[in-house]
DNA sequence: GACCCCCTGTGATTCACATCGCATCTCCGC
DNA sequence: GCGGAGATGCGATGTGAATCACAGGGGGTC
């Protein structure tokens, strides 16, 4: 089997074993047979473009395996983060169901294998496999959640601080392997991109980090970072 | 016919007139007949809340006439309004379908007849009407589409100024009947309504509503807004 | 080991905006 | 026509964070 970017294929829906944690592609045999026929299994290197911001909508991208860094882009280079979209995620899929452009910017951080589907070629699949359809309206409810959540985030936020605060608890939460007392992450981002999630400055993150750290909220341990108190996160989450 | 509130009540989707033009509305025959027998038609008054931000989803809330707040708050009380809702818009449905909490707040700004749907009773309508389930992924993407709009204009605005551009812009888009030159459009809100719709404070509206009249851009005549010079605010929305 | 590029850390300066305080202004009920 | 409440207008003041500028660090490649 080829394995390009150090990738292990998985050629079939039918026999990948990650299906059933996967929302979207945890399918009855039936539709999953016919989503088999229109699929194109791809894989993309590290840094790879699925789809800009403004282009029309050829299709959904179901991400198999790896990461992919949804983002909008201000016309001046300023660059938003929403969110790094992990395995099961179906990307442009708003976009392919209302026929309108792309609304972000879909790019690999790490090597990824995808499943590409033409957009008419899904329509047509949607039309003929309902239980496929309410999934995909789960996943849109899915989306249209955290997209609240960022305009939460972003709007009613009084400070850089509390955006960070609310950051490093979403994914402590969501890293849940030690979401204990003291969890700790892994920061695969630069503070130049965590600074593009929360909509500040890169100064103004390493500020605030090293803020914590002095504080003793947080502590570093080359990259992973170790949430030392997590009362003090919530404390800075809600005011300041 | 009991006319609560001065509406004209449309006692069945069936003889609807305007469901033509809404995008929801405009199922099949045997979806629609089926839709009449699990809706409850409803009227509320100006300012009455239909659901609230954190509640858990009791089901979905079609407007017919009227328009309805949607807005999300944060613990101190500062409010974000996200958009108003106009007839043909399906409320709370991103929350009936996922099972989570509403995310966000609906109260009415005018006297306002919606069409109630329990959870459940939609659930069910829609595994057995996969064009309905269609048209709530359609729905779906709008909004998800209408969230990354917000998302870009609290993320990547540099100035409160270019906010209330593009919102002026997209008024004056949406109220298309004189949208050429000069459009006029109704301010049906205040400045401090208009502040927590761009994510600012009153005062500041207020300031650049003097500034953007004193430039010439924009003219007040009682409650509606003449723009003089859309270019003008075009510039502003991208730059400053 | 030397080089280079990208990431991090930090100070100084500037500026837009929130906030407070108060003076109208306008609409509406009585 | 009068009074009050909410909406609007504006000055003064403080401050959070953007911006600029530069000085290390660390991890690659040659």
């Amino acid at each position: 089997m080829l394995t390009p970017y150090g990738l292990d294929i998985i050629e079939s829906c039918l026999a990948c074993k990650m299906r059933a944690e996967h929302i979207f592609c945890d399918l009855p045999p039936a539709a999953l047979q016919s989503f088999e026929t229109i699929k194109y299994a791809t894989a993309y290197p590290k840094g790879a473009v699925l789809f800009v911001e403004g282009q029309a909508a050829r299709g959904i991208f179901v991400l198999c395996k790896g990461r992919v860094k949804l983002s909008i882009c201000s016309t001046d280079g300023k660059t938003l983060i929403l969110k790094i979209a992990e395995p099961g995620e179906v990307l442009g899929l708003s976009a392919t169901v209302s026929g309108k452009p792309y609304e972000l910017t879909a790019e690999t951080v790490d090597p990824c294998q995808v499943n590409f589907v033409k957009r008419e070629e899904f329509l047509r699949f949607l039309k003929e496999h309902s239980e496929a359809c309410l999934r995909v309206a789960e996943q849109l409810s899915d989306k249209y959640n955290s997209a609240c959540r960022e305009i939460r985030s972003l709007g009613l936020s009084h400070s850089a601080g509390e955006k960070l605060a609310k950051l490093l608890l979403e994914w402590s939460t969501k890293n849940g392997e030690a979401a204990k007392i003291e969890p700790r992450l892994k920061l695969a981002l630069t503070h130049e991109e965590i600074a593009q999630m929360i909509g500040t400055s890169r100064e103004t993150v390493t500020r605030l980090f090293a803020d914590l750290k002095k504080r003793q909220i947080v502590q570093a341990k080359g990259s992973t970072l170790l949430i030392r108190n997590k009362a003090a996160l919530k404390a800075m989450a809600i005011t300041q």
